[in-house]
DNA sequence: GTCGACCTTCACATCGGTTCGCGGGTTCCA
DNA sequence: TGGAACCCGCGAACCGATGTGAAGGTCGAC
């Protein structure tokens, strides 16, 4: 598909799925007029880049573990550097720690919606 | 505290600090000289509104949800609108997601180490 | 009293993700 | 042949979180 659909069934607007294959996360194949051209994989691709900045994360990380996160990923493990190790370790702790983080407080927030709402059938009575 | 010991115990520059107070996520009274004047439990608000942050929520949202969040909980929830509630609900959600996502991606990335480790101990084999 | 360490406010800079919008080329259909 | 709808590259602005630094007030110690 080219850019306009891309962009559609990913809510992405050009502009920035032209600016994250300039950061590296996305690679588009060129039609003979020079338009952009992506494969219906790429879907899938945009939203992970997207849920991945959602958190927190930075392009520049996201370059980086985005190779390891693929399908056929018993493929290409030949270019895992210790540096590459390394940052990928810190990344998941990161990450988890995130999870955590975030989980204890939509937790709360649960409960205190649970507590207000309590407290308002309690009125009612 | 004064703001250069809270700035050391939490990591977090004393501008930050000014910062958060000023986006109405923090608060501190003044002594006679104006310096600001914090209260030991704000090192934990420090740390609770840095992770928000860290796991991509904005100044905006977090003011919101963060008087939700605090222990005396059973307290004040006469504030409770609607509108209020609503947001909660709509924030614990993304939340959620957020959740579900980075532990997919967290998980990925593990399996991806395993597998790497798994490949080096063959190999060396 | 003055020096140093702390605090105040404030304006401005930086950085990364995002949006806007230009000037121009391509395709297709009337 | 022209116009609509798509594409190109690109610069500029924006916004939110953060850094930097100036100009000045307060305090404690020497």
């Amino acid at each position: 598909m080219r850019i306009g659909e891309l962009s559609e069934r990913t809510s992405t607007s050009r502009r920035l799925l032209r600016y994250y294959e300039e950061q590296g996360l996305l690679v588009a194949s060129r039609c003979a007029n020079g338009y952009r051209y992506y494969d219906e994989s790429l879907v899938d691709r945009v939203a992970q880049i997207r849920g991945l900045l959602d958190a927190g994360l930075p392009t520049r990380i996201i370059r980086q573990i985005l190779p390891c996160l693929n399908k056929p990923r018993v493929i290409h493990f030949p270019d895992a550097t210790p540096e590459m190790i390394e940052l990928l370790e810190t990344e998941r702790d990161r990450m988890t720690e995130r999870v955590n983080f975030l989980t204890r407080n939509r937790d709360a927030i649960s409960e205190y919606l649970d507590a207000v709402r309590a407290g308002a059938s309690a009125e009612a009575s």
